[in-house]
DNA sequence: AACAGAGGCAACCGCAAGACT
DNA sequence: CAGTCTTGCGGTTGCCTCTGT
């Protein structure tokens, strides 16, 4: 017998998330905090994995999620990023506090891609449809990084006039925007 | 009003990396 | 060091809603 299965197969509901699930999850993560995301599904008497859970939590329920419409800010950050760092939702997700990889992934490939094509850019490469191949690339990122670097100072600006704290949960509380972007790519 | 197709998004799956034993 | 386990990531799917006819 190999190694057992990340998620019990039987007996778990899969499938979209019912209110009572979700406030199973959220007293259960209230009351212990995240963590062993294995052990969480019967520990909180879910009937769902470990995997699922954590999914729920950090795309839907974690309490620091902005959710709403993204701005034109967030939009242009999100290319410039893409740009520098491809595929990488997660690290793109770093960037943008209150805004999951997986909401970033699905924003791109919904709407900013097809904003990229409406400019004549390939959303793959950054570079113009049709424009030919040159040392394009390096000059646009470093475009991408002179101008990211612009939008952190204008973020920096409006950031430290709002100090609104809408939630309780200090632990949740949003880290400071981080534009840093002496970004080593492997 | 009814239907079909497109679009949007939550959730799943498989895999890889890192932690643990 | 090697094998196992858990977590996290990115690609993909499929359901639900919206829009046009």
């Amino acid at each position: 017998m190999g190694r057992s299965p990340c998620c019990e197969k039987a007996h778990t509901n899969k499938g979209a998330w019912t209110k009572e699930e979700d406030d199973r999850l959220i007293a259960y993560i209230r009351a212990h905090g995240e963590g062993c995301w294995r052990s969480l599904p019967k520990a909180a008497g879910l009937l769902r994995c470990g995997k699922s859970c954590r999914l729920r939590w950090i795309n839907y329920l974690r309490p620091d999620l902005k959710r709403g419409n993204f701005t034109e800010e967030e939009d242009e950050l999100i290319i410039k990023l893409h740009s520098l760092l491809g595929n990488k939702w997660s690290l793109i997700a770093g960037r943008l506090p209150g805004r999951t990889d997986n909401e970033i992934k699905n924003y791109w490939n919904t709407h900013i891609r097809r904003k990229l094509l409406n400019r004549g850019i390939d959303p793959a490469t950054h570079r113009p449809i049709h424009a030919p191949l040159s040392d394009f690339t390096i000059t646009f990122a470093e475009r991408a990084k002179k101008d990211v670097g612009i939008l952190q100072r204008e973020e920096e600006k409006s950031n430290s006039s709002s100090s609104e704290e809408s939630s309780s949960w200090q632990q949740y509380k949003q880290p400071d925007l981080n534009l840093e972007l002496s970004i080593s790519l492997p």
